[in-house]
DNA sequence: TATAATGTCTATAGTTACTATAGAGTCAAG
DNA sequence: CTTGACTCTATAGTAACTATAGACATTATA
């Protein structure tokens, strides 16, 4: 039984070439992104060239930001060659309509925090900060209402 | 004993008040963010108009994507009016600065979505699809490399 | 007054994508 | 032959909640 070229690398190996952690590669088989790799005689796991693609796919997708599930249909689609790949747009689009509104709602608070923290530029006693009286609950009409009810009752 | 004021609410009402969730405030309670209320004689828990406006401080505060340990810190400088605004100023800018960063990787992330998005904009086999390329691990050097000194040992 | 709906309680598990820890077996080098 | 590096499994922790189950309490309706 020769073996005609080093075609199986342990955990380790595949962790280096594909820039990923032993650990998270252990986790993504659990979740079902790797499928189950054979193992040795000692119960290492072996893997293949093609694991090294597939990680490194995966990879490239969790740097962008890309759910575990998305990148699961983004894994089958690829393994579909033939199929149309409107369906890998449609997912893509989607992802970038997230980060956009991930992006407009950071913008917003970055906004209000540095108008925030240009109400206190200074160097005082807290109780004329305007950060923490900014981010006070302004006045309280709830209970002014709640305690109106009351006297009509 | 006569009441001289509806002074006390549960936990309900203070929820529709603070516009917080019931169950977030109790959790809020465990992560020690908010005292442990007094109970009524049934064991419901009973707030006060200063526990309104801390709830809510603490929804402003997470409003602007606050940590809840940020946010512990902030409203015990909030409860000490006499110390300098320093550590609050410097907490604000540092969250600032987090957003900041927060703000440039995602923008990073989505001009390069959007780039590889421009690779697929027809609707084809997925085999021609820019976009599963340009995820692919482009060229597996590592392997290569592995392989090459495998020839040399 | 009976009952049904709502509100409250506790405790526990699930979410996301990992990371950390413990305890044990395997393997190569000195 | 022992040290160190590597591997294995299983479990718990992270952040900030959300969901669920099962049990009382209170309130509204019939």
């Amino acid at each position: 039984m020769a073996k005609e070229r080093k075609d199986l690398i342990k955990i380790g190996e595949l962790a280096n070439m594909a820039g990923i952690q032993v650990v998270t590669i252990r986790y993504y088989e659990k979740e079902g992104l790797l499928a189950k790799p054979q193992r040795s005689p000692n119960g290492y796991r072996t893997y293949r060239r093609a694991d090294v693609e597939r990680l490194r796919f995966v990879r490239h997708c969790r740097e962008h930001g890309m759910a575990i599930e998305d990148i699961k249909t983004l894994l089958k689609l690829r393994e579909a060659p033939d199929r149309d790949c409107m369906e890998v747009n449609t997912l893509v689009d989607d992802h970038i309509k997230k980060l956009e509104e991930q992006l407009a709602s950071l913008q917003a608070l970055k906004s209000r925090l540095v108008e925030l923290r240009g109400k206190c530029p200074h160097s005082g006693a807290i109780s004329n900060c305007g950060i923490i009286s900014g981010l006070d609950g302004y006045h309280c009409r709830a209970w002014e209402d709640k305690e109106g009810q009351n006297q009509t009752n």
